[in-house]
DNA sequence: AATACGGGGCA
DNA sequence: TGCCCAGTATT
């Protein structure tokens, strides 16, 4: 054990990526990045890393800010209840505990947003705190190293590897370099597709590699299909204005802005008539003219998106909803607003 | 134990 | 297309 884990660290130390939350001890960057990167390559979540430790330099820095503002500063990323999180637990930090990020396993754990694995992880690279952070790529090495055929969605297999790894780091100071290494392995050398197993430190040892398993572990089992959902969109125009809704705190997308829409059953009906639907009768169809419309697709992991998004210019507005926000155009880049509402707002040319 | 929750990159 | 990514919260 103690020539494995002397290998490991020999080779993290000559061949690791660098990464700007690598470089530093301060547990509140170590934080942000590890929400960040929560199922989001390092590729994706850089430069969101590097905008959001720009704007907010401290944890009351981010208190102290609007959770829209957070949210815009997410725009795009993807899993909006993290940056909600974020922002909530920042709230707890500055408040409950002055500002001074928490120093042991249990307070850690307890932030919103912060689980099992971001809990171990900000415990091991933060604090060097003897823990292992078990995420897709430490599971997908133990799976094959180990020879571990449980499917790795299953407790058992985390329990079991959790364990397995922890007696490999033993009595070792080295909690934080021993984590950091398991990691990269995982995500540069023991990939899920085609492993560089003849670049790999621990090939020797490997049960998967010494059985010629490594394309049959891990086990996985789950697979879900995403549902379809059809949704119609209305980009409504007043000169220079348009209107949009906040999105409620339950659902898909989760207090971002939109057009106002509907989800039916088929794209293909009477917009007016929908949009009477809507508002109640609010607009005077003569007042209506109909700019056209364009239809998109939107991949989520959980829901294939086809969404018709109509654009509209109306004179004057009836009896609105009161949920509905006119917005100059200037003001529409300040709302946080999901990826297919991005392309909507491409469409109709909110900005020209 | 199962499911909701984004978006992008790559075979 | 389907898979998977430095996962968590809710049911």
């Amino acid at each position: 054990m103690v020539r494995v884990i002397q290998t490991l660290l020999t080779w993290y130390q000559e061949y690791h990526r660098k990464m700007p939350w690598r470089e530093t001890s301060d547990p509140y960057k170590i934080w942000i990045s590890e929400i960040i990167l929560q199922q989001t390559r390092v590729q994706q979540g850089l430069p969101y890393y590097l905008r959001f430790i720009g704007k907010f330099h401290t944890v009351s820095d981010l208190a102290l800010a609007d959770e829209s503002e957070v949210l815009k500063l997410w725009q795009g990323l993807g899993y909006y209840s993290r940056a909600r999180n974020l922002h909530k637990a920042a709230k707890i930090i500055h408040q409950t505990f002055h500002g001074r990020f928490p120093e042991n396993f249990d307070e850690i754990a307890l932030l919103p947003g912060v689980g099992d694995y971001t809990a171990s992880a900000i415990a091991a690279f933060a604090f060097n705190l003897k823990t292992v952070a078990v995420d897709g790529n430490v599971k997908r090495f133990a799976a094959r190293w180990l020879g571990v055929d449980i499917p790795i969605e299953k407790q058992l297999f985390v329990q079991r590897i959790k364990h397995e790894l922890l007696e490999v780091l033993g009595d070792s100071p080295d909690s934080n370099l021993f984590n950091q290494a398991i990691i990269e392995l995982g995500a540069t050398i023991c990939t899920p597709t085609n492993p560089s197993c003849s670049r790999c430190p621990l090939q020797e040892t490997c049960v998967a590699y010494s059985n010629n398993h490594q394309t049959i572990l891990p086990v996985i089992t789950k697979k879900l299909k995403p549902q379809p959902l059809n949704i119609v969109f209305f980009a409504i125009q007043q000169l220079d204005c348009w209107w949009v809704v906040q999105r409620d705190e339950s659902s898909v997308w989760a207090n971002l802005y939109e057009f106002p829409n509907r989800e039916v059953n088929a794209l293909e009906m009477d917009p007016v008539v929908l949009l009477d639907e809507i508002t109640g009768n609010a607009v005077d169809s003569k007042s209506i003219k109909i700019l056209g419309f364009k239809d998109f697709k939107h991949q989520l992991s959980h829901r294939s998106i086809q969404a018709r998004c109509w654009h509209f210019s109306i004179e004057v507005e009836g009896d609105l909803p009161k949920s509905w926000v006119r917005l100059p155009s200037a003001a529409m880049g300040e709302i946080p607003v999901h990826r297919l509402m991005e392309k909507m707002m491409e469409y109709v040319r909110v900005w020209k």
